[in-house]
DNA sequence: CTGAAAGCGCTTACAG
DNA sequence: CTGAAAGCGCTTACAG
């Protein structure tokens, strides 16, 4: 074939807007070039930042991203898992997966790259799992914190975590001289209730000088300081995790907080994926150096009685 | 075929595991049951509300969502359609398209669905487009603040925006009998640059005790009116846009806001895609009655000179 | 009613 | 080097 006739058919597919079929390319060579995620819900801007990132590296490799939201339901997410499994996904992220390892024992079978992102349940336990381990960064915090004079921290969330968060934060803080202090919420609280709920648990609690929220319970937070006519942080030192780079913007001056690079997180997990599917799969358990601190004016020396 | 033989090969596919190739079927049916999502940007946790309710309905039609982002590449964004169009996707939502007609030929010939979101360049005129119009909301919340007393409103904003609320606030406002003013901020400015910046507009515009500002000023906003030794709403009364369910926990008290429930809004254009699959394409742009005007303690009386 | 064949749109090994 | 055939895993129209 002549480089002039190869070069009038590529023309002539232009012209003609000849376009192969990737379904039909892809059904041939037995993949999809496509990666499946499935959020276990959609309830934090980071899972925005962590899309990003993942489709950022996982457009660059030419794979297209299959998202899915089971919004908090078991059952939803098992579904969603055979959907991924019926399209053939070349690789599943699994936010947070719980009692869904029968749903991915044909993946397993099959030798398809699955990885648990964030935290898993006993049952997906031979699931590899990617994190980023907070525990150093939160240590750093509390170090701080009892520097400044602190002597009382406050850790407020929700009771349910796959990650155990307050775990960490009650192992470092008392490693570094602080009584952790824990005060649940109940999920979905709205922020005119948790307001009041946490002003009373302030009014009972004045030593507890250092604070550690999670982003959906800042608004009730400061709420509560307010109103007690307390400030930040001449009475509360406050610490928040995992910031979001969309919701930065929206505090100022920002918090102090155990940030986290989800965007990167979400480029790393790709790049994980990418491994395996070359043959070499990830350890049980990647942890990725992720967290650092981040230390503002929402942070100063504790109050003198 | 007995019934009893027909349960039994259910059961033998069940036990070996049998799940169709979803691929394989479909390039049989010549569909993909895929819907392709391009996201020019993700810088909003808006974004995720939309594709949360988008998400949830397509799922419940057996669709799945591709989603991409082109990150402000104007050329990334065209590789995406043709990418999206290699796929073969049943439909495609477009977030915000731009120059972008020629690599949307395709689709257009071939009849797929593809809806422009949000806004869409002079160039894509004729692709159908699924909006929120606010221009009515605006005029409430501009009425509203004249009668609270405010003569003169400050809309602070990036320059470039494809959906132009400029002009709304513009109109709505000096119908409403105030008077106008717009702050120009730079695209992904610091929050701390944007505090020093908006400190030195509102000092030197101290009439302007009406605001209109987008939730990623609204940091250096709070921080200039602080600085001032100004508050809200006892000195400048402010109101947002589309604030996302995801943020609305981080301020307290919460703000007022021109509201859109983009959640519902994600749901909607699936039920215009499903249509036109159906055989029915909608109007040219599509106007989704899904502002709503929220008025909290951040807007009360102006002050009295 | 059952079973084999054709075909969706590709790629690649193979014969000419 | 070129061109026709086989096959990826399904569905459906068709022959037996």
């Amino acid at each position: 074939m002549s480089e002039g006739l190869s070069e009038r058919v590529r023309e002539a597919a232009t012209t003609l807007g000849y376009r192969a079929n990737a379904g039909a390319r892809n059904l041939r060579l037995s993949r999809t070039m496509t990666i499946g995620l499935i959020y276990e819900r959609m309830d934090t801007p980071v899972y925005l930042d962590f899309l990003e990132g993942m489709s950022a590296t996982a457009d660059r490799h030419g794979y297209s991203i299959l998202v899915s939201n089971a919004a908090s339901d078991p059952a939803h997410y098992r579904q969603l898992v055979r959907r991924a499994y019926e399209r053939r996904v070349d690789a599943l992220l699994l936010s947070t997966p719980r009692d869904v390892r029968a749903e991915l024992e044909p993946f397993v079978t099959a030798g398809v790259p699955t990885l648990a992102l964030f935290g898993r349940s006993q049952d997906c336990s031979d699931i590899p799992l990617a994190t980023v381990p907070q525990g150093r960064t939160i240590g750093v915090a509390a170090d701080r914190l009892h520097e400044l004079g602190h002597r009382r921290a406050l850790y407020i969330s929700t009771a349910t975590s796959l990650s155990d968060r307050w775990r960490s934060v009650e192992a470092a803080v008392s490693r570094a001289g602080l009584d952790p202090v824990r005060h649940i919420v109940e999920s979905g609280i709205a922020t005119a209730e948790l307001r009041e709920e946490l002003s009373r648990v302030l009014a009972a609690d004045p030593a507890a000088t250092a604070i550690f929220a999670h982003g959906r319970h800042l608004g009730g937070l400061f709420g509560a300081i307010n109103q007690l006519g307390e400030s930040i942080p001449d009475d509360r030192s406050v610490v928040t995790f995992t910031d979001s780079r969309l919701t930065a913007g929206l505090i100022d001056p920002p918090l102090s907080s155990i940030h986290v690079d989800t965007r990167e997180f979400g480029e790393q997990a790709i790049d994980i994926v990418e491994v395996w599917l070359g043959g070499s799969p990830p350890r049980n358990v990647t942890a990725l150096d992720l967290a650092s601190w981040r230390e503002t004016e929402s942070v100063a020396a504790a109050p003198t009685r």
